[in-house]
DNA sequence: TCCCTTCATCGAAGAACGTCGATCAAGGGC
DNA sequence: GCCCTTGATCGACGTTCTTCGATGAAGGGA
């Protein structure tokens, strides 16, 4: 049946494309490894910073070190924080890229 | 015990303050609402207009008009869209300073 | 008044997430 | 070789999220 529609959308920008469906996946990935107070903390710690030891986050957050560990992975795999390993210790810091690539797709 | 740190962390920028816990979790619940590949492309299609009814969104979306209403609510809890009612229809529309907020968090 | 459309809410099911204790692999000191 | 420290992984538990069908509330047309 005919939809009726309440106004025709006359307000839509012609040069405005809908996003593609695996764009929007990729983007709502990055988006979510934001998505936790934890995580945009170490963020903001490493913004801080060169480089930070694994060793000094547990130290700073009231969490375990398998929770800190977890979410240093998904901000790794998400391509926000890059790591090395130096002998016994591990150094993460952060990758300004990704950063951009957020901060542009939220630009009008 | 005296801990053995790896090395002195010298890097750290002296103007550099860790976010607060409420400040995190307050931002963290505004990148949760960008952090599902549905809700990003309802933005996206606002983006796009000054206001869209939603019964085009659930056209749009392959998705049961529930589940549109719910992601909705989300945007809507988080500040990021607006709705108005105007008789039978409901018009959501962007609310361009909560995107703003998001992108100079990102800024370092 | 009756019915149809629109959209929000409810309740449920399955998946994903945050957290922890326990464990393991690798390095360094003695 | 032995032990301690560091940090990643595993398994488990409770919570939260995404999605749906069913239902409800409100407006408009005949």
């Amino acid at each position: 049946m005919k939809k009726a529609l309440p106004v025709i959308c006359a307000c839509c920008t012609p040069g405005a494309e809908p996003i593609e469906a695996a764009a929007a996946e990729a983007l709502a990935a990055r988006f979510k490894a934001l998505a936790d107070p934890t995580r945009l903390s170490i963020v903001n710690r490493l913004a801080g910073c060169d480089e930070v030891c694994v060793c000094e986050l547990v130290d700073e957050f009231d969490l375990s070190q398998p929770t800190i560990s977890h979410h240093l992975k998904l901000l790794r795999e998400a391509g926000i924080v890059d790591a090395e390993r130096r002998g016994t210790w591990a150094y993460y810091r952060l990758v300004p890229e990704a950063i951009d690539d957020l901060r542009i797709a939220l630009a009008g």
